[in-house]
RNA sequence: GCCCUCUUCGUCUAGCGGUUAGGACGCUGCCCUUUCAAGGCAGAGAUCACGGGUUCGAAUCCCGUAGAGGGCGCCA
């Protein structure tokens, strides 16, 4: 049987980090058995939708090159992909639900929930008391002459029992009394989610059903939906949540959850695709570098797991480390680029640094901070970082040997990195010492810091001679 | 309140009846005669939530308990 999966967001504006999981799972799925992905927008709430909200959609998915094969924007043979605009069909099956007593209408008042300020108003709420579907035919054509709005209900038989397999959970077993009549097509003729996607994933021959799991306990209803209208059941695969730093479902309120955030934040697209896709799954293998190709050649949802995983942003930036040092040079140079402030590409030769860091760059957006010295020094670093216990360096030691460095720099014919490094060991050896009690007072004299991107040697021949000479003297004033 | 699910180092995880319980991030130390970092190596860190079974033998199977998460919307 053919794999076709889908991704069905609703339009809220942003790509939740975990909706972006789900649908990397099923484009994974879907492109490792050769199937068909298909992006279908849920935007059946009329009251949230956000303005160009699709277009995040669209974005998020071309930046993570989650590449669809059916959607609005590409067309296919089971369109449209929009719920919106599916209305009339929706209406339809609807009706074959009452032909069929499976369904009814309902008359009564809403009973939305209300927004409530006060949180912690966790009162039972029972479900609906199914008291409409018990009126007599000819009391539903009373109102329907009224002209009373209604909703229509799933009818459901609370005698027995529901159960369906999950592919991850495996079997699941619900009482069907504890089973609401759920509410299919609203007042203003939208249907809910638990009956659009029901519809539209036997329309659009969805094989294999993949969502978070806060859809098990509502199964059992699209089950009984699915078995209503005659149809088979495809596989469901419920995903474990990506919880926060709380242990609770990840959450705005903790820090970054969308797309954009980390992508502002200078994380690659592909680290943080290789990141997510290690949260409730492994490979069986100890590999967990992954680019996407590796993802879709061994990606497996047999090996999904049922634990929720906790998002950790730590191992997130290491990960991008080992993407930016994966990137061919010019490509990192390239992304780099974006980020360096204006002092720098116009002050220095970028490609050179670009390569000199390259592989010491955890997030791109610490860019303009890790170069900002270049452009800069500040004056006000503390003498005291010139003394350093390993490399056995004081005050006085830094002071003479910068004084001898910046006489033998300053009579350098040519300045090049081989030609400075070669200056500095030759005063080392001279002296007799090792490398680190000269190169440590040169670091500290021209970057005016402890810790640096690159070695002293690449700093002094980006910065240049005279610069790296104004810089020495002014080490050799303070101390 | 009712229902569903989950539970292995701080975190992500391997494990599917017999392992010194493995790896990764993070942490600590050492090495690399350019600091820090990166890299390499080493180390600390898990009475496998707890309690009962089953079994010669259980992290692995069964039953309870606890904790955590989720659901119970004219939201998805």
């Amino acid at each position: 049987m053919e794999v076709r999966t889908r991704f069905a967001p609703s339009p809220t504006g942003y790509m939740h980090i975990g909706n972006l999981r789900t649908a990397l799972y099923a484009y994974l799925h879907a492109r490792r058995n050769e199937g068909t992905f298909i992006l279908r927008i849920e935007d059946t709430d009329q009251a949230r939708l956000v303005e160009d909200s699709v277009k995040v959609i669209y974005e998020s998915l071309a930046v993570t090159g989650l590449e669809h094969d059916e959607g609005p924007d590409k067309g296919g043979d089971f369109g449209p992909y929009v719920q919106s605009a599916r209305l009339p069909l929706y209406r339809e099956y609807a009706q074959k639900l009452l032909a069929g007593g499976h369904a009814y209408r309902c008359f009564c008042d809403k009973t939305e929930k209300q927004e409530e300020p006060g949180e912690e108003h966790d009162a039972p709420i029972l479900g609906y008391d199914g008291r409409c579907g018990r009126l007599s035919e000819a009391e539903v054509q009373a109102n329907l002459a009224k002209g009373m709005p209604f909703v229509i209900r799933q009818r459901i038989d609370k005698e027995g029992s529901t159960s369906f397999k999950d592919f991850i959970y495996g079997d699941i077993v619900v009482e069907n009394k504890q089973l609401d009549d759920q509410i299919l097509l609203k007042r203003d003729g939208f249907p809910t989610y638990n009956f659009a996607n029901v519809v539209d994933d036997h329309l659009m021959g969805i094989s294999h059903v993949m969502r978070g799991c806060e859809y098990i306990s509502s199964t059992p209803k699209y089950i009984l939906l699915y078995r209503a209208f005659g149809w088979d059941i495809p596989e469901h695969i419920h995903l474990p949540h990506i919880l926060g730093p709380s242990g609770k479902k990840l959450s705005k309120r903790e820090g970054s959850v969308a797309l954009g955030d980390f992508l502002n934040r200078g994380y690659l697209p592909e680290a943080i695709l290789n990141y997510i896709a290690l949260l409730g799954w492994n490979p069986g293998t100890e590999q967990e570098f992954f680019t996407k190709a590796d993802l879709i050649a061994k990606f497996d949802i047999a090996r999904i797991g049922k634990a929720p995983a906790m998002f950790d942003e730590t191992k997130l930036t290491w990960l991008n480390a080992q993407h930016i040092k994966a990137l061919p040079p010019e490509k990192a140079h390239e992304l780099f680029l974006k980020f360096y402030p204006a002092a720098i590409t116009a002050g220095f030769d970028a490609k050179k640094l670009s390569g000199y860091i390259q592989g010491k760059v955890e997030k791109l957006s610490d860019l303009p901070q890790m170069t900002a010295f270049l452009a800069a020094l500040d004056d006000n670093y503390s003498a005291e970082l010139f003394v350093h216990a390993k490399n056995k360096t004081t005050r006085e030691s830094c002071k003479a040997a910068l004084a001898d460095l910046q006489e033998l720099l300053s009579g350098l014919g040519s300045w090049d990195y081989a030609a400075i490094l070669a200056a500095v060991k030759g005063y080392a050896e001279a002296k007799g010492a090792k490398l680190g009690p000269v190169m440590w007072p040169l670091r500290i004299a021209i970057s005016g810091q402890a810790v640096t991107p690159t070695g002293a040697v690449e700093i002094a021949e980006l910065l240049g001679k005279p610069e790296t000479l104004r810089r020495i003297s002014g080490a050799i004033a303070k101390l």
